[in-house]
DNA sequence: TGACACCGGCTTTTT
DNA sequence: GCCGGTGTCA
């Protein structure tokens, strides 16, 4: 242990081996937070405090399997396995089931995800006969996850007057109707949502003193990092567990704090010398990660914002080069520009593809950075965005598993009741869920039971709803005795769901087979892993958990040498010796949706000052003047922040010629393709401002089929034509069929046919056919 | 009841 | 420029 404490200076030695009592640790960015989080249990299991006995929250799975990991080192495997340690959402959700009973829930509850919560508030509202358009389920849903983060329960809200009188103001009288609703669905279909795992667990903590007691006597001492982003919900929680023995250490950033639109509430962190008596204060200052010139610009960046700790984060390292600011034409340019200056910078450095990341402000961004990226040849993973376990059709597969777990999981069934098809329609689902609300029973027992019940359906159905019935329960009997990916494989294969993907062929349902393949790999590698565990069953529960909770960061598959694309909110906690931030400007960051309060201004301006110190030795600033925005070019003016940082950090590059496009190199086309039978209507929208190409405006087509074709799976696409011109040998870019070649052009203008060989998973060839469209070559 | 084509909304950020 | 919902038709 003396070898690792030697390792830190005093600043950090300081909280590390103070052992008792409440403590704040204010840790600068890159001012080794985690080095100390680590140090600090491990010291503390060096004096004999049993690991059984410390409850650690992170933010990310990731961070604690990391932490767990060095800890291991430190102390020993097996020591280290005992240690409490993950997101506020997996320790409570484990806990949770093992107290389920109490609150009436089944032990092996569903965790419904975004999705899932927004459908059923999407058919309440409907089932309400309410308007759409005033109650849009992602504001109720918004609405509804903010009472609960505020615990606010349905009976809190009914008895709050000003509640119902705002949302009455808000044209939503009926919010409360819905959110009471929504709870007692969740509840009958044995469901949490992300926001109840903290709700329920201050319900079990508060309704239930002996479980409280209980948790704080395991608990002697705790650790929470991020503590700036915490929510009230979470504060509660952490105050009570540690109400009793008041080992509480907390670390976080006042300047970090990111997520106040999910809760957060810096406060919180604000407040924490007024919330526990006699509470030491640390301060992290000295920043290891960054040069001269990045810390400084991101303190004088900070330093606009009212609302903060103060502290002086400063850094011993190296001058470092100032930031460059890049200016571009458009998004594409843009692309290009951090493309080539990653090409360059790995060729004059000898750099590694990891050692790059690329920030933005929303993941639409991604885009045209990855289009720009792949055109080099440089790999790159997207973090974030839609996750491998947000998929259609791993959702599919996870939804027949979901159901083996839990028949009454309301929203596992109605997604593959009828998937595959089975014949069975949405008029009998309605009466099913009529049935079901009226009898409160779930709908799987209605249709058990269907003959007892009031439901009218054709004898035709009847037998369908049985088979359907049937077909889960001999999962249910499967699942007695086989692992997860035995259970899994069975269930892709004797369900159709491997025939729904197979049909038609197209790479579209080919990627998806793969997509299934990589889920079922999976599942193998978890079955295999928790062999080597003990404490662990190894059960289709806990896998289920383990992916409800899952972050993308948390996954590492893969070639690790790529470049990491990822929102900067996700970036948090990351570092990168080269970091891109791209898409400064007016409207987008800040974004045009927080810019009403300064608070808000104030947040984004953190979110930046994150962006900024996640660089190591260089940062790039980049922004463009017109940009893609609902499919539509804008214009666009620099971010305020450019201007805020002192200048005298940064360094901005002209482009030494404004770039042009390339049609063998930048042209795409995409569209429904099926050979002689599309057609190509001219829409007028330019795909350039003009001035931005030399002489002609792309024109955009958008392609329909016609009724007696039998679409792949998407009917509406489009194409784009640089230049106006198609030539044999052009690069076309198609979203199902991938990338391929025109080989062959016949006709000219409408009569245009052009035939491109695809390569992938054998040629495929393609006949398209073009309106107004001039052909060369 | 299912298939299909059209339309409209969306874009902040995530456990 | 994508996705999901809806209205229409067989």
């Amino acid at each position: 242990m003396e070898k690792y404490l030697s390792q830190l200076n005093e600043a950090q030695l300081e909280p590390t081996i103070q052992k008792d009592g409440p403590m704040i640790i204010i840790a600068g960015a890159g001012s080794g937070k985690t080095r100390v989080l680590t140090y600090r249990i491990a010291y503390l299991m060096s004096l004999g405090v049993d690991p059984f006995n410390i409850l650690a929250l992170t933010f990310t799975n990731k961070a604690a399997r990391e932490m767990k990991d060095r800890i291991a080192t430190i102390v020993g495997a097996s020591e280290a396995k005992n240690l409490w340690m993950g997101t506020f959402h997996s320790v409570f959700a484990k806990i949770l089931r093992s107290e389920a009973d109490k609150l009436g829930y089944p032990s092996n509850f569903t965790i419904y995800d975004t999705q899932d919560s927004d459908r059923l508030i999407a058919s309440i509202i409907k089932e309400m006969n309410l308007d759409k358009d005033i109650y849009k389920y992602k504001q109720v849903r918004s609405r509804i996850s903010s009472y609960k983060n505020s615990l606010i329960t349905v009976r809190a809200y009914f008895q709050n007057p000003e509640l119902k009188e705002a949302d009455a103001m808000a044209r939503r009288p009926k919010m409360g109707d819905i959110y009471k609703e929504y709870v007692e669905r969740c509840f009958k279909a044995g469901a949490m949502d992300f926001d109840d795992l903290l709700l329920k667990t201050n319900e079990l903590l508060t309704r239930f003193p002996d479980v409280l007691m209980k948790y704080q006597n395991r608990f002697k001492y705790i650790l929470v990092d991020e503590y700036q982003d915490t929510n009230h919900s979470q504060y509660l929680i952490v105050r009570a567990l540690s109400d009793r023995f008041q080992n509480i250490c907390v670390v976080g950033d006042d300047a970090q704090s990111i997520y106040a639109f999910r809760g957060a509430n810096i406060n919180n962190i604000l407040n924490f010398q007024k919330d526990y008596d006699e509470v030491k204060v640390f301060r992290l200052e000295q920043n290891y990660r960054s040069t001269k010139n990045i810390v400084n610009a991101a303190n004088s960046i900070i330093d606009k914002n009212q609302t903060k700790l103060e502290k002086v984060v400063w850094t011993a390292n190296d001058e470092g080069n100032k930031i460059i600011v890049n200016r571009s034409l458009t998004d594409g340019d843009e692309g290009r520009f951090v493309a080539s200056t990653i090409w360059d910078n790995k060729m004059q450095h000898q750099l590694k593809n990891s050692d790059f990341a690329v920030l933005y402000r929303t993941n639409a961004q991604s885009r045209a950075i990855e289009d720009a990226l792949r055109k080099r040849d440089i790999p790159y993973r997207i973090y974030g965005g839609l996750s491998f376990y947000q998929r259609k059709e791993i959702k599919d597969v996870l939804s027949y598993l979901r159901l083996v777990i839990n028949p009454a999981d309301e929203e596992a069934l109605k997604r593959i009741i009828n998937f595959p098809p089975r014949g069975i329609g949405q008029t009998t689902i309605d009466k099913l869920i009529v049935s079901a609300n009226g009898y409160k029973r779930t709908i799987f027992e209605v249709m058990k039971n269907i003959d007892k019940t009031d439901v009218k359906v054709n004898s035709g159905t009847k037998t369908k709803l049985q088979d359907f019935v049937t077909l889960i329960e001999s999962y249910q009997v499967l699942n007695q005795t086989a692992d997860v990916f035995e259970l899994a494989e069975h269930v892709t294969r004797t369900s159709g769901l491997i025939r729904e993907f197979n049909k038609d062929g197209t790479p579209e349902g080919v990627t998806r087979m793969e997509n299934i393949e990589e889920l079922l790999n999976g599942m193998k590698d978890f079955v295999e892993g928790q062999k080597e565990v003990a404490d662990t069953t190894g059960s289709l529960a806990e896998f289920l958990e383990d992916v409800a909770l899952a972050t993308d960061i948390d996954a590492d598959k893969g070639d690790p040498d790529h470049v990491a694309l990822m929102t900067i909110h996700l970036a948090k906690g990351l570092e990168f010796p080269y970091v891109f931030i791209v898409g400064l400007e007016e409207d987008l960051f800040p974004s045009a949706m927080s810019m009403n309060t300064r608070s808000e201004l104030e947040e984004e301006r953190r979110l930046f000052y994150v962006a900024l110190t996640r660089a190591e030795k260089q940062a790039y600033l980049t922004y463009a003047l017109s940009r893609y925005r609902w499919g539509k070019l804008i214009d666009s003016e620099p971010s305020r922040f450019i201007e805020e940082i002192d200048e005298q950090y940064l360094e901005n590059i002209t482009p030494i010629e404004e770039r042009r496009f390339n049609p063998m190199l930048d042209a795409d086309i995409f569209g429904d393709v099926e050979p002689n039978k599309i057609r190509f209507k001219e829409t007028k929208q330019p795909i350039f401002k003009k001035g931005t190409t030399p002489n002609k405006e792309s024109e955009k087509f958008q392609v329909t089929t016609p009724k007696n074709l039998k679409p792949l799976s998407k009917t509406n696409g489009s194409a784009n034509l640089f230049d106006n011109k198609l030539v044999v040998g052009n690069l076309v870019k198609h979203l199902r069929f991938g990338t391929g070649r025109v080989t062959k052009i016949e006709g000219v203008g409408a009569d245009t046919k052009a035939e491109i060989n695809f390569e992938n998973g054998g040629v495929k060839k393609l006949l398209l056919r073009f309106a107004k469209l001039e052909v060369i070559g």
